[in-house]
RNA sequence: GGGGAUUUAGCUCAGCUGGCUAGAGCGUACGAUUCACAUUCGUAAGGUCACAGGUUCAAGCCCUGUAAUCCCCACCA
């Protein structure tokens, strides 16, 4: 293979993606082992943190011995992460190009670093967005779900699903997301639910699975139960209509009173007997009445009593009477709590425990019965006859009009309140009576509150751990239960013989492919629900690492959950819940979270905006490297920021270099080269030795196989070291966007601009090689195509780049690499004042003098090479041309006076600033408590400073005076 | 009401343990061009670090307060 003049990914990228899954090298090496019989295999494991493995002896020597008894197979070395599945169903996202670009990142330079590191991929069933996405294509078929049962449409999903999958994997190998293939894990294998049931199972019989009847969010469109979070609250106009309640005399009540019932668990419509009409006063003057005040009229037929504040003065008289409800004979009393609010509206409210959140734990504290009016489909029940069937609108209209001819209706007024939405259609969400699989979170929040507090994760941003405590110190018992049938069935089955009393209601049973079971005689019927997804997906680190409680596992936990933190709550917080619940651990060591993808004017994209970015696509026309480098460039954890085409053309711009940079040292390699000693640095792999096996190769300091022969050439060692060293700390501290950015700068501002610049003069074959090797090698994590095709293109490297070996420190000598340093402020000074001079192309007209000074002398040619100026000569007699700004240097540009004197106003400039600087320095030392407490390195740092602006000063000015 | 963030160059963002003469990319201006790369090279301009106090020898960074922007949770009869 030969170099193309520029890198193209297009020719490249699927080629080298295949030819790494072919070799299975994104496979982790270390298998997992059964637990010893004393059970404690976990327990010696040594506490390791892989993610410094920078500490000398992390990676090298000893391999850990786990056991003694158990050679060969280490404990350590291994490092995981599992990817948050995508929907199987769908293409990737922004979202997911940022998410690869991080996890693979994590995941290639530990594999670099040695580790057997398994990125696991995976596919999510997505149960509900998959269904919504289902039911509108039988819609548009002509049909609905009802026309079926929950397993042939359980079926028809899976199909329906099969089809689309696979897409989502082809994109994610062209973002070069360097998983594990054979280890996906789809949301519904057969492992996942079978772990699921286990938890399921455990917690049944912990009796923390309860079936309650409770108000759920129920989108009526989509016919299911949401859980809390699920819950999109807009701010919405709505209106507050006042509803005098008449006033009932208490003695005529009396025998006719309103039994509180006790509420049952299963009894949904406790109505109250009708109560015969009776005289009552007259309804137009308010003192007779009690006045509600009411967002929702039709639900009155569901009041069970009015609520006033305890302390309310104005309605103690009231307390224990009864008032009549408004377009029925019913009464209901007034009862007091603190739920009313003596400051809003009248200070009473009506209570309907089974249309309302807060009127139904008003309820609950009163022992009132929950008397249902809206049935699921949204039709009126339980009211008189000429309002059943009606929805709940043409209720509304209809109690309105009724009330207003009765004069009940007292007035009404504009009001902003926050309406419960589904988040996928946007329906208003009706607060449902309904009966669901509850889990009693208490346990789980509070011990995974005291791991958290214990630090046992860090997070990134940090701030997210305390966040997530706060939410779990208010975390309400969790809804699991879904109307969907696509997803994994709840493995519950309620008794259907009435005459089998001494069973149970309910049974746990795993059955779940029958809808109708026997056990013991007695039969039973499955529930149709199925799990909330977050139930499942709470397993997803147990499931996707094999965890079993029989083997020691050395991937469980993770090394890391890297995820978005708009799912901190319902997806990290349930992972922990329950790793901790499952495996009596964190299920991560730590957690990552990034912020949402936003388009360049930091807007939220969305398909209405039109300012949706296919990562796909950038994909196709810059390359998956320059995508992966554009994503991560000025991002940071947990933040939303925007993104722009812009970033994945710099980070094109760079893999171009990368690829030429190496064009050109392959070309002085072959043209000035032997092979005698190209071989020298091939480092004693054998050939046929496969990947995997190479992680273990002892890393010996193994003598450098080039030597430093000029200061350019320590220079750029001390360099590169120094940006091996960054990317280590950047990476273990998740500060992907300054790694980025350091090996921008260290491969283009530095290697290309002045080290290549200078071997142009000097050739140094052998250490041409290495450094080009180690920025590759270092690279490779963010530009994983890249750095493959040069490094195959390269006839001195060997196997893939993706498994080669992190590069250790280069050696140098410290001394003659700061002296580059001074050479660089040499050459940046001559070439800045032939910018500033009058007149183009100067650099090719004027050459350089030099008086008493080794540094220009011994480097004439360099100098040369990177000023471009002609010629350089010793100054032979008096000073002539212009001097430079330079304290330490005697150096003149040979420059014909006229044009100096076209300087002057230039270098008077020079010179106030120079003059500026020092006053500030100056100010700095004349300050006595300076001297006194700052550091002393400071102090002399400072002081050398002064020296050499005032010796500068001094020698600009005599320049000046010649002039 | 509770909680969490953000505010630094025209734009998007870094700035970690206080030592800063505040950085990068993009953009802008000027210049270059056979010799790896115009997806290039060189040079430069561009900053009241939101504001007001405080601590400190020293504050973009720490403390107090203010303003603006944003997110999450709860509530809104």
């Amino acid at each position: 293979m030969t170099f193309a003049k520029s890198y193209e990914p297009g020719a490249y990228e699927s080629d080298i993606y295949a030819a790494w899954e072919a070799d299975g090298i994104f496979e982790p090496t270390i298998p997992t082992y059964p637990i010893d019989n004393d059970g404690n295999g976990k327990d010696d494991r040594e506490e390791e943190r892989p993610e410094d493995p920078s500490s000398s002896d992390t990676l090298k020597g000893a391999r850990p011995s786990l056991r003694s008894s158990k050679e060969g197979l280490p404990g350590r070395h291994a490092y995981s992460i599992v990817m948050p599945p995508p929907n199987a169903n769908g293409n990737l996202h922004i979202g997911h190009g940022l998410t690869v670009a991080l996890e693979d990142s994590l995941t290639r330079y530990y594999r670099l670093r040695g580790l057997s590191s398994w990125y696991i991929p995976g596919a999510d069933h997505a149960g509900f967005e998959t269904w919504v996405v289902y039911e509108r294509f039988l819609e548009k078929q002509g049909h609905t779900r009802f026309e079926f049962s929950r397993d042939e449409l359980y079926a028809r999903v899976w199909d329906f699903v099969a089809e689309q999958r696979g897409n989502m994997e082809l994109q994610l190998r062209a973002l070069g997301a360097s998983c594990d293939w054979d280890d996906l894990t789809f949301t519904l294998d057969e492992n996942v639910v079978d772990r699921v049931y286990t938890t399921f199972e455990k917690m049944w019989n912990d009796g923390m699975i309860y079936r309650g009847e409770k108000l759920v969010n129920f989108c009526p469109k989509h016919q299911t139960a949401f859980a809390d979070i699920e819950v999109e609250h807009k701010d919405e106009k709505g209106t507050l209509w006042d509803i005098a309640y008449e006033i009932v005399d208490e003695s005529e009540s009396e025998d006719s009173r309103l039994a509180p019932s006790r509420p049952s668990l299963r009894g949904s419509v406790a109505q109250s007997a009708p109560l015969r009409s009776r005289t009552v006063s007259n309804p137009l003057i308010p003192d007779s009445s009690i006045i509600v005040s009411t967002t929702r009229p039709e639900t009155l037929f569901g009041d069970v009593a009015v609520a006033v504040n305890p302390e309310d003065e104005r309605y103690k008289d009231l307390v224990g009477k009864f008032v009549k409800l408004p377009l029925t004979d019913k009464l209901i009393p007034v009862i007091t709590d603190e739920h009313a609010d003596p400051e809003y509206g009248t200070g009473a409210v009506k209570i309907t425990p089974a249309h309302d959140f807060d009127d139904f734990e008003v309820g609950e504290r009163h022992s009132l019965p929950r008397v249902q009016v809206i049935s699921e489909d949204g039709k009126m029940i339980n009211v008189p006859e000429e309002y059943e069937g009606l929805t709940a609108t043409e209720c509304r209209k209809k109690v309105l009009k009724d009330l207003k001819e009765q004069g009940l209706l007292l007035g009404e007024k504009r009001i902003e309140h926050s309406v419960a939405h589904c988040y996928k259609c946007g329906t208003v969400l009706e607060p449902m009576l309904k009966e669901q699989w509850f889990v009693d979170v208490e346990k789980l929040a509070t011990t995974a509150m005291s791991h958290l507090e214990k630090g046992e994760i860090k997070f990134y941003p940090e701030n997210k751990g305390k966040v997530l405590i706060n939410y779990l110190r208010g975390l309400r018992d969790w809804n699991i239960s879904r109307q969907i049938p696509w997803g994994i069935a709840i493995p519950m089955f309620r008794k259907i013989d009435e005459a089998a009393t001494d069973e149970p209601d309910w049974i746990f049973d795993r059955r779940t492919n029958l809808t109708e079971i026997e056990k013991g005689g007695v039969r039973y019927v499955r529930d149709d629900d199925t799990f909330d997804t977050w139930f499942s997906s709470a397993h997803w680190p147990i499931v996707c690492t094999n965890w079993t409680e029989e083997n020691f596992n050395p991937y469980y936990p993770l090394n890391v959950m890297e995820t978005g933190a708009d799912i901190l709550f319902a997806w990290v917080a349930r992972m922990i819940m329950v790793g901790l619940y499952v495996t009596g651990e964190v299920p991560f060591k730590e957690v990552y979270l990034h912020g949402l993808v936003l388009d360049e004017h930091g807007q939220k994209m969305s398909k209405s905006k039109g300012n949706v970015i296919n990562p796909m696509d950038l994909v196709a026309r810059y390359g998956s490297d320059a995508f992966r480098l554009g994503i991560l460039r000025g991002r940071s954890a947990g933040m939303n920021q925007a993104f722009s085409e812009n970033s994945v053309i710099a980070g094109r711009n760079l893999c171009n270099k990368l690829w030429n940079i190496s064009r050109f040292v392959q070309a002085i390699v072959e043209s000035e080269g032997d092979s005698e000693v190209s071989s020298s640095v091939s480092r004693g792999e054998s050939d046929d030795s496969p990947a995997a096996l190479r992680l273990y190769s002892s890393e010996t300091s193994e003598s450098p196989s080039y030597s430093t022969n000029n200061m350019g050439e320590d220079w750029i060692c001390r360099e590169i070291n120094e940006c091996l060293e960054a990317v280590e700390k950047d990476m273990t501290e998740y500060r992907f966007a300054e790694a980025v950015e350091i090996l921008y700068s260290t491969i283009w501002d530095k290697y290309a601009d002045w080290f290549l610049e200078s071997q142009k003069l000097f050739k140094n074959i052998e250490l041409l090689k290495e450094t080009l090797k180690t920025l590759l090698i270092a690279m490779h994590p963010f530009a994983p195509f890249v750095t493959e095709a040069i490094w195959q293109n390269l006839p001195w490297t060997e196997g893939f780049i993706a498994t080669a070996k992190w590069p250790a420190r280069l050696d140098y000598d410290p001394i003659s690499a700061e002296e580059f340093e001074k050479l660089m402020v040499v050459v940046s000074e001559v070439r800045g004042t032939l910018q500033a001079l009058p007149g183009t192309n100067n650099a090719k007209k004027y050459g350089l003098l030099y008086d008493n000074d080794s540094l220009v002398q011994d480097n004439e040619f360099l100098i040369k090479i990177l000023t471009k100026v002609p010629e350089i000569n010793s100054l032979n007699g008096a000073p002539r041309g212009l001097r430079l700004a330079l304290a330490n240097h005697e150096l003149y540009l040979d420059i014909p006076e006229k044009v100096v004197s076209e300087y002057k106003d230039a270098l008077t400039e020079r010179i106030m600033a120079v003059g500026r600087e020092l006053d500030a320095l100056n100010m700095r030392m004349m300050n006595p408590n300076y001297v006194e407490k700052a550091p002393e390195h400071l102090v002399k740092e400072t002081q050398d400073a002064i020296a050499e602006k005032e010796a500068l000063i001094a020698r600009l000015k005599q320049q000046l005076e010649i002039i």
